[in-house]
RNA sequence: GCGCCUAUAGCUCAGGGGAUAGAGCGUUGGUCUCCGGAACCAAGCGCCCAGGUUCGAAUCCUGGUAGGCGCGCCA
């Protein structure tokens, strides 16, 4: 029997094939014990079927549902006959009942059982609860942030450095050893244009006081300059060709401006909460684009084109892949073959993910078919994980135009808002400014990572400083509370699972048994927003739970207390694989 | 012109072949003897168009329409 898990629905495809049912090593996940259960029953009826267990959207026709169309023709019997004289033949101890409505055959767990199995889990498991070892250790190179020098890192860049790490961390939820490289925009013609902007308008004091926003200026009067004397880009291709040659001046000039820009980021990935395995920049590959042209050349893979080196790729219907400028200087697709071949060599990697806009879907698209032409069949585990654009005013955002957002301004912003409402709400916190902090920057990166990623963000403040409702906050609250209540029984640790019986706590205890399966699909899938779906359902189940059910000072208050405890380890770590903090109390 | 992406409620989005399409924001009303109201409960409003595949389509396929992005010396 094989077992696929697929879009929340298991398919059971009787014959031959394996199953596994042992994950993290020991536990057994719900889901797949349902499976299993199911699986034994039906095997001596439904020989050589595919049979679909899906998860009803009515609560009412149970925990899981089997729908028996499929089989009306082989069988020769309606659904609802079907149905009917199968229901009556799954008999198991984890299921309370199994009944048969129309077409469909509704399976209700055995809510004793089932509450009793997922709080041990989680509390023996802790924070490793819904892991698994998929990945066997191997490693992950994830391309994220990659921030461009003496630019000003902008909302924009927000979206590549968070969906980055989370998915760094589901890579680590499941068995992977993620390796975060920040590929830093450090090289290429912009620099040319920074430097004649420099030499021709900079000033160097000027520049030491305000680095950024200064050359941000020089960048910008760059651009507006070179609508009327098109020659200063001549100029700027010269002058990066002259850094690429180790040109004294410019690489000094160059070495200046990356220095004050490294500063400005690590200040904003402190707040962020983000680290770096390697911290390795185009500039990096600068010595090592030669050996890639020797490579495609011995292969016979470069041709001449208008007095640039290509790779044509015809035959995959794309267009080519430009190796060099007709002036001898390397361009961004080369310096992406030398790292892909960097990091194959030194990391060998099981996959190489590339956090990256959706804009150079054809560039990676050219870049993985000129490895394959050059017979590297590593390339299929490059991924380019693209997302969309952040706009403002439904537009796209110009560093060249100046019309960009600053991520810390927005930060800082959040960080003051949240620092007012615990003022008002909680005036006596200790740690006020350290929990406004975690509050204000959690809203703004969960903002960003609620939503698929492909989608374009149009950038308000309103919605990014919103505290209520699917918000980062909404969550940090709920496990705050959780832990009030913890607290108020006397730090409360329960040492056993509980059997929970109750009706209005069973979205809970339900939504529980999914957490491993979403870990699972949220990687497969490369998207931290099923997480952040997964716990926004979570917190709201609850937060319905805590407003019906007095939970101190009750009759089954340790029962209650236990899956407060279950609720608010796995908001924390849903949070944590976000890349947000969870405050004890806020 | 060609390629890729998107189209679900007033707004932002879930839902990737099954039963009555769900959330949040906003609006209106309620909970207010409240274990943390950054909460809970309720009302209201919806699958771009046309074909096709299927027992069954928001979901898959084809063709439109609208918007976004990209299409060699920028990254």
């Amino acid at each position: 029997m094989q077992l696929e898990w697929y879009h929340g629905k298991t398919r059971l495809l009787y014959g031959d094939g394996f199953f596994i049912f042992y994950l993290g090593g020991m536990k057994l996940d719900i889901k797949t014990m349902v499976v299993q259960a199911l699986e034994q029953t039906l095997k001596d009826h439904l020989t050589g079927i595919e049979i679909t267990v899906e998860r009803p959207k009515n609560p009412t026709f149970g925990d899981y549902a089997i729908p028996c169309f499929s089989w009306a023709k082989s069988l020769k019997k309606s659904p609802q006959d079907i149905a009917q004289n199968l229901a009556t033949v799954i008999k198991h101890s984890l299921f309370s009942k199994v009944t048969a409505v129309g077409p469909y055959i509704n399976v209700f767990l055995d809510k004793t059982y089932v509450s009793k199995k997922i709080t041990n889990q989680i509390i023996s498991s802790k924070e490793k609860f819904g892991s698994n070892s998929d990945g066997q250790k191997s490693n992950v190179t994830i391309d994220l942030s990659a921030p461009n020098i003496a630019k000003p890192f902008s909302m924009g860049h927000l979206r590549s450095t968070v969906i980055g790490n989370a998915i760094a961390n589901l890579a680590e939820k499941n068995g992977y050893t993620p390796i975060r490289i920040n590929h830093l925009g450090d090289w290429g013609t912009q620099f040319g244009k920074l430097i004649v902007a420099y030499l021709k308008w900079g000033n160097e004091e000027r520049v030491k006081e305000q680095p950024i926003s200064k050359l941000l200026s020089l960048y910008i009067k760059f651009h507006d300059e070179v609508e009327n004397h098109p020659e200063l880009a001549d100029e700027g291709r010269r002058f990066f060709k002259m850094l690429e040659d180790g040109d004294p001046q410019a690489r000094h000039l160059w070495n200046w401006f990356r220095e004050e820009s490294l500063k400005e980021f690590f200040r904003i990935y402190n707040l962020l909460g983000v680290s770096f395995d390697h911290i390795q920049g185009e500039a990096f590959y600068n010595d090592k684009m030669d050996e890639v042209i020797e490579i495609l050349n011995s292969k016979g893979l470069l041709e001449l084109s208008d007095g640039a080196l290509v790779v044509t790729l015809d035959e995959y219907d794309s267009p080519p892949c430009l190796i060099q400028k007709s002036d001898g200087a390397t361009i961004y697709a080369t310096r992406d073959l030398a790292t892909a071949l960097f990091r194959k060599r030194n990391y060998d990697f099981a996959r190489s993910l590339y956090v990256v806009g959706s804009e150079q879907s054809l560039h990676f698209k050219q870049v993985k078919l000129t490895l394959q032409k050059a017979g590297f069949e590593w390339e299929r585990d490059m991924v380019h994980i693209p997302f969309g654009m952040m706009l403002q005013d439904g537009k796209k955002m110009s560093t060249r135009k100046g019309r960009v957002v600053l991520l810390e301004e927005v930060l800082n912003e959040a960080t003051d808002l949240a620092h007012q409402i615990i003022s008002e709400k909680n005036p006596n916190l200790e740690n006020k400014e350290e929990v406004a902090k975690q509050i204000g920057i959690g809203a703004v990166i969960f903002q960003d990572l609620k939503n698929f990623r492909t989608n374009d963000i149009d950038f308000s403040f309103e919605q990014m400083l919103n505290f209520d409702g699917e918000t980062g906050p909404y969550l940090q609250y709920t496990h705050a509370r959780c832990h009030s209540l913890l607290r108020k029984a006397g730090c409360f640790i329960p040492k056993t699972g509980y059997s929970i019986r109750e009706e209005e706590a069973w979205h809970t205890i339900s939504h529980l048994t999914r957490f491993y399966e979403v870990v699972k699909q949220a990687w497969e899938d490369y998207d931290p927003s099923k997480i952040a779906r997964y716990a926004l359902d979570l917190a709201r189940y609850f937060n319905s739970y805590y407003a019906k059910v007095r939970i101190l000072d009750s009759e089954d208050q340790d029962a209650r207390l236990c899956l407060v405890y279950s609720v608010a380890i796995v908001i924390e770590e849903c949070l944590r694989i976000l890349g947000i903090q969870s405050p004890k109390s806020m």
